[in-house]
DNA sequence: TATTGTTATACTCTATAACTATA
DNA sequence: TATAGTTATAGAGTATAACAATA
């Protein structure tokens, strides 16, 4: 090491170099933002994104859905239970052991206050970031994520 | 919108535009392969980052380290008592209610060990991407989570 | 009055194992 | 054999409320 090297810096911050740490913290606090974000309509960020991906593709399973979004099958049963009990979608039989979700005119109603409520959520998060920054921020998320599967 | 925009693609993927959703899938999956390289060492990726605060301002109380990590007093606890519990750490009173707390040989080692599988982790979560962009990115990173506190 | 450490408790999300019924 | 839905269960991290002891 040099004679100069600024080395009450790094020891003052053993996460400056870490890049998880900081997408960990960022993440963290962008959740907390969308759960409060969502709270007024009883959504949890996971039950607003599989209402997002029905609303795209109606017909869907759970099981299907649960691999776009990366959440196991057995988490699913819960979600999917939640929402059918609250009116939000229905199961449509396409075969003996697979349902197609549809969103109901509630489901619906519910998906457009819950695109609305994400991307004010966006704007808070992320809207002080410049357009240039925003997209290579996308593509190394998208990187680091689909890095494999 | 115009008559040529691929609305197809749009409704293909909700998320798209969603930074927020992309961050999430990120960081679910670098904390995934952190806990994997920390495993060995039976050591959690909470309880790693506050050996590595612990290492670089011994004498720290586990109040201070709380705020520094954004992790609360009361979930403090349970993770200072079994590093303690493990020998990783000692408790130094500073006065009648802060200890002081610093690392034990055995913690120096750990704390080490904790370094160098980190360092992997973080070489194979974005290694991948330019050292450009890797700035770029922990900046962003940084702006989303400190902008407040 | 404010802070430190603590206990108790609950919620969200993730993970695995195993079962049934169906393809 | 493989897949869909399901049940049960566990773990990690986060959150709040409240308390005693100390500053």
């Amino acid at each position: 090491m040099t004679d100069s090297a600024p080395l009450a810096d790094t020891a003052g911050d053993p996460f400056d170099q870490l890049l998880g740490y900081h997408l960990r913290r960022a993440s963290v606090r962008t959740m907390a933002d969308l759960a409060e974000a969502l709270a007024p309509y009883d959504l949890r960020p996971t039950e607003a994104s599989v209402l997002f991906v029905i609303a795209g593709q109606p017909g869907i399973t759970q099981s299907q859905i649960g691999r776009a979004l990366a959440v196991k099958r057995a988490n699913m049963v819960p979600i999917i239970a939640m929402l059918e009990s609250r009116g939000v979608l229905d199961r449509e039989p396409v075969d003996g052991r697979s349902q197609g979700l549809v969103l109901t005119p509630a489901g619906q109603a519910l998906h457009e206050r819950a695109i609305a409520a994400v991307r004010d959520h966006e704007e808070r998060m992320f809207g002080a970031l410049d357009p240039a920054t925003r997209d290579i921020l996308g593509a190394a998320m998208r990187a680091v994520w689909r890095d494999d599967g």
